[in-house]
Order: C-alpha cells, then structure tokens, then sequence
DNA sequence: TTCCGTTCCGTAAACGGTTCCGGTACCGTC
DNA sequence: GACGGTACCGGAACCGTTTACGGAACGGAA
C-alpha cells in the first residue's frame, strides 16, 4: 500500500524529502527521481501520480544533494568587483535574470577589486558547490583563467580587462567602434579640437576605446596628440581631475570625449566650476550609458552598452559550457550605440 | 603509514576530498572534520599536521556535502526586489560584506516585486540550500512571514514593506524622525508652505515619513492640509507628476518634502520645466542618500538612511538567529540624519 | 510453448561530509 | 597491580539525491 511505512501523512518533521514523496506517491524513490528529472522510463500515469504529490506538497529538490550525487548543483558563482554600481548592476541583473529563467541560482561573490579574495572565492566555488562560473571583469591573470580552464571548470568571462587568453569564452562589447561613433558625432558637430578623458590603462575597455577615439580621428585627418588624452581610474574624481587639466589648458578643447559616465560626469562638475556651460561652449560625451547619464544636467550624449544584454549572454554560453556542448563563437562582442541627448552641440564658432 | 592506498600522492581526478586528506595526513576522516571545525578533542600536533596537508591542498570543505550531513550549509539566501538600485544596491553591499566576514555564502534571489516568484524562491531556500535568509522588502503577507517562522527556518527582514508581525527579527531606519528632521529644516529656513511627495501608501517606510512630517508641522502650528501631501511609487516619472500637479497650482509650495531622492529628482525635473529655479524659488529635500543625490544638480538635500549598515545589521541579526542564541531586541531602528547640500535655501521673501 | 525485447520500476551504491558512539593509551590513585 | 578518568582518535551511520544495474511483466515471433 502507499502507506505511510516511515511517517506519517501529516507534516513531516522539516521538509518532505524525495523519500516522503515517494512513499506518498507509493513508488520508489528513484522513481520520484526520475519524473523530476524528465527522465523517460517511466509511465504516463506514475509520472502524473507522482507530480500530484510533489505539487500538492510543493516538494522541489534539495540541490546540495543533488550536486552530491550527480555532481550538478544547478547553481552558478558569479564574481563581480561591485555590487552597488551603475556599471556592474545592469549586468548583473541582466545574467541574474537570465539565469532565473534556467531555473537556477547565483551564489554571489562580490570582490571589492580584490585579487586575492577572488582568487579565494573562486576557489571554494569550483569545490563542488557550483556548475560554473561568470567572471565580471575578473581580476585573475591569464595563467590563473588558464589553469582553472584545464580543471575543467566551466566559466565564462565578461567584459574582459585583458584580453582572454584564448580558449576561454568571453563577452564584452564593441568598445572601439562605439568610441568610434562617439568621436565622429563630435567630428560632424564641427569639433577639431577634442579631448579625451580615459580609463584605466592597460584596461582592454580603455585601450579598445582608444583605438576607436584615434582610428576616428585619423579618419578626419586630424593627427593624434598624446597631450589630448588623459586618463583616470573611471571615477568621476579622476575625471573630475582630468577635465580640470584639459580646461584650465591655454586652449581648451571643445569638447571631450570620456571614456564612462562617470568620467563625463566629473567633467560636467569641472566645467561648471569653470563657469563652462555644456553644450553651449564644451560638448561632453560620455560611455556605457548608465543610470547616471539621464539624471545629470543636461543629460549625457553617451555610447550605450547592452549592460544587461552582456549579463545575459554571459548566462548563456554558461548554460552551454555545463551542458558539454561545444561553444561555436567563445569570443562575442555586443553592439554599442550612440544616445544623443544633450551634452552635445555644434562646436562654438570662432 | 600515511601512504596513498587509495590515491597516489599526485594531482587527484578533480579536486581534493577529505578523504585524501586525511589519507595523506595520516588520520581519519573524522580528525580532519574536527580540525576543519574547530572542534575541540584533537591534539595540537595532529591539528597542526592536518591543517599542513590543508593548507598544501587549499582544501575547502564541500558546503553541498555540510549542508546534507551537517544541516549548516554556510549559505544564506537573499531576496530583494531589484539588485540593480541606488536604494537596494548599498543594502546588499553592505550585507555581502558582513556575510563574506562571517565566510557566509550568498545566494541572490531577485524577486522583480513579483510576490509569487518570491514565494517560490524562499521555498526553494527553505530546502536545504541555506541556513537562512535575509528578505529585503520582502513581498509575503504577515501571514506568510509567520508560516516561515513556524517552519523553524532562520530569517530575518530588512526595510520591511508593512509591519512585521510579532516575533520576526526585522531591521529599518528611523523614517520618522528622519522625516521630522526635514521637515524642520524647510521649517527652520522659513518655509511655511511645504508640499510632500510621498511613495506608497501602506508601505511602512512612507506611512512612518507621513507622520514625522506631520509631526514636524503641527509642532510648527501649522494645520494638516491633505492636498500638500501626493503620493507616487518612488519612482522618478510619479514623484515628476506629484511635483508637477504641486507647482501647477495657483500658490505653488516653496518647499517639497519628497520621500525618496526618486521623487526629489523628480521635481527637479518639474521645477525645471517650470523654470522654477532650485533652491532660490523652490526648496527640495529628499530621502535615503542615494548616490544620485550627489550628482544632480543642485546637490540634493536629503536624509541619510544607514543602507549599507542596514544590510550588515541584517546579517548580524541572522547569524544569531542561526546559531540559535536569543535575540535581545528583535526591532532595530537604525538612525537617520539629514545631510544639508544645496537643494534647500530659505524660503523666497513675499 | 519457448524465447527474446521492451517497458517500466525498484535496489543499492555512491557523492563528501558530520557526528555519535565507542575504543585505545596513558596517566594518576588507592 | 588493579582501577577509573581523561585525551584523543577511528568506525560507521546518516544526510537527500542520482543512476547503473537488474528484475518483473508483457507482447510478439518462432
């Protein structure tokens, strides 16, 4: 009979276990197993006999155990340097989403640009408790993504800050043509003498970035000029620092190009500073198209990002990896966009 | 000898158990899991040896595996509405930070506002997979929260949207005092005809601000009046309408009250369109203390809640609970101050 | 009828830990 | 010398699942 052998049919001590289920349900466990898995083998009727039970206890698996014994725990690491971030957060909303969507759960490890604690953090998640990982801007060397390749550990880095090395799945976005496209929007407002506000060096963001800003330039047979660009750490004080440089300069560009919102934003402060008013006399642009960019005045011209998109498509070839199937593209790059608002405007005449 | 009899001494298949530590030390599976806990009953030499192959191996212990045997997994689950939000994003970080401290996992659960994934979530929590959890603004009715409670399972709320019921450990900031404290400001600059835009009615945090600035005004002699006060969704585009409808009148306020920075840039935006200018005409306070009160312009006038100490408070409150030790107090308040920027000055003469 | 193939399902062995329950060695005491 | 106590350690059961394997029941072909 599906009797109760081991408890009895009312609540059960915690939770109801695959076991209690089964019993319920008058199958065995495997059985249980097996129809929560869709896995073929089994009829019609027990497969719909059985999720009555589990509906009716609202049962759902226990996923330490489940990791325990098939080694699939249906939850993925996720490391980011920031969670409170204009930058990070779309991203992360965007793959937690995504990832809600498969049915499975972040464990998050916030890094604080820590090298070591996300070394460490890593580490634990590769020990079982996780099926992959998703790397935000990770701070691991290329040796260390390389060792943790040949583990075997699925992972999938987005929005490098070096370049992979290769095998491993990346995404990121068009840096150099949205910096491309920023500059020429200056270029076509009547612009020639532009300046630039970067990130970090060394970063690829920044350096594809620059390669965009230059190749634009060059385009409008304008020479490069190392003195135009200054770079930050891509907070807005750096960017504050760098603009107050370029402004204060005996002829000062018309407009700038930065290389994030936060950089534009410090530049927006430093021209009001200097009674500079934007766009009017100096036209700011600005990259990622965060939050930020719609609540300052003006409203930033900006490069949008698909922030959210990367975090999604992060998920996605995550799902892939820890599936086993062979990755077509492992290097992705996702379109920007220029927004214009109003930061921008025809260079002044004269 | 503590020779390989299972495993030779080289790379293992995948990552190291506490069986091949303990064969490698020389000891027993169960010495190991007493060094690794802490427990007491091992002598200082075998602590000493085993944590030598530990630390060799960079062994971590499997929390799927603690969780299943042990019960403790180490991970705690953390539902929120957004994760991507100048209110809720401090809130996490600051949680992240004190779990990472503990060395306590987090298990992201984004809930979007919708009660039933939220629901659905926590009960999934409830399986096992974590020790207990932390509801930021949780969705679930009283009667929901106490079903939890009596399940046994370790949970404490933060920011919470309606009174909790008795008994669960809950965490806010003082938002009526906090509202007070605005108020007197506006007062104290001379403002005597002040509007409010509030958030959601029924939520605590706006019911709470709504009679602090009562408070202030009646203490001020000045008589409630129920159309000064609108109310909206804490978002940018209601609190914009609220302000607009304000200032749209035939004797406009000369201060606004807004309860989140939400709505206070909001008005900023109306203000503007009206070509009201701020703080000179119009004097505007906020509230939280978002980063967005720093880069608007003017700098917005706010009140400061504790997000990030919210969010450490939280887990302060949990891990307690986890250990099983009494709460002493189950209600916390957190302080609230008001941070003076440039949004407010003294009310316009005539 | 016998035999083979399917289809469906149960048994039991892992998975990697924790912890209860003892067992040994060694010490001091009578 | 026998005994009890303590400190330290190992054996083994158990946590909740998955899954390889085998067995029963049944149908069709020889």
């Amino acid at each position: 009979m599906a009797q109760l052998d081991r408890r009895p049919d009312q609540k059960f001590r915690g939770r109801a276990t695959i076991r209690d289920i089964a019993d319920l349900a008058g199958v065995s466990i495997a059985t249980v197993s097996r129809v929560l898995n869709d896995r073929p083998d089994v009829s019609p009727e027990t497969r719909e006999s059985v999720m009555q039970v589990v509906r009716k206890h609202g049962f759902t698996t226990n996923r330490g155990a489940r990791g325990l014994s098939s080694g699939r725990t249906g939850i993925v690491g996720l490391t980011l340097p920031l969670v409170n971030d204009a930058y990070f957060g779309p991203i992360l909303s965007g793959a937690s989403e995504a990832l809600y969507e498969q049915d499975m759960r972040i464990m998050l490890c916030p890094t604080l640009h820590e090298h070591d604690r996300e070394v460490s953090l890593l580490d634990r998640l590769t020990r079982g408790t996780t099926d992959g990982a998703i790397l935000m801007l990770p701070e691991e060397s290329s040796e260390e993504l390389q060792h943790l390749q040949e583990i075997g550990y699925p992972f999938v880095v987005v929005d490098p800050r070096e370049p992979p090395p290769p095998g491993v799945p990346c995404v990121s976005a068009m840096h150099s043509t949205g910096a491309k496209l920023a500059t020429e929007h200056l270029l076509e407002l009547g612009h020639r003498h532009i300046g630039a506000i970067g990130g970090s060096p060394g970063w690829y963001a920044n350096d594809e970035r620059v390669i965009g800003f230059r190749a634009a330039m060059a385009a409008a047979r304008l020479l490069p000029d190392p003195d135009m660009i200054l770079y930050g750490d891509w907070s807005i004080p750096t960017g504050e620092q760098a603009a107050e440089e370029l402004l204060s300069r005996p002829d000062p560009p018309t407009a700038i190009f930065c290389f994030n919102d936060n950089a534009a934003i410090g530049a927006l402060n430093a021209a009001r500073r200097h009674g500079i008013s934007v766009p009017d006399e100096l036209s700011i642009v600005g990259f990622d198209d965060t939050f930020q960019a719609t609540i300052v005045t003006p409203r930033l011209t900006t490069v949008r990002q698909p922030l959210a998109e990367l975090g999604r498509m992060g998920v996605s070839l995550l799902t892939r990896l820890i599936e086993g199937q062979r990755l077509d593209a492992l290097r992705i790059e996702l379109a920007t966009e220029l927004v214009i608002r109003e930061s921008t405007a025809p260079a002044p005449v004269g």
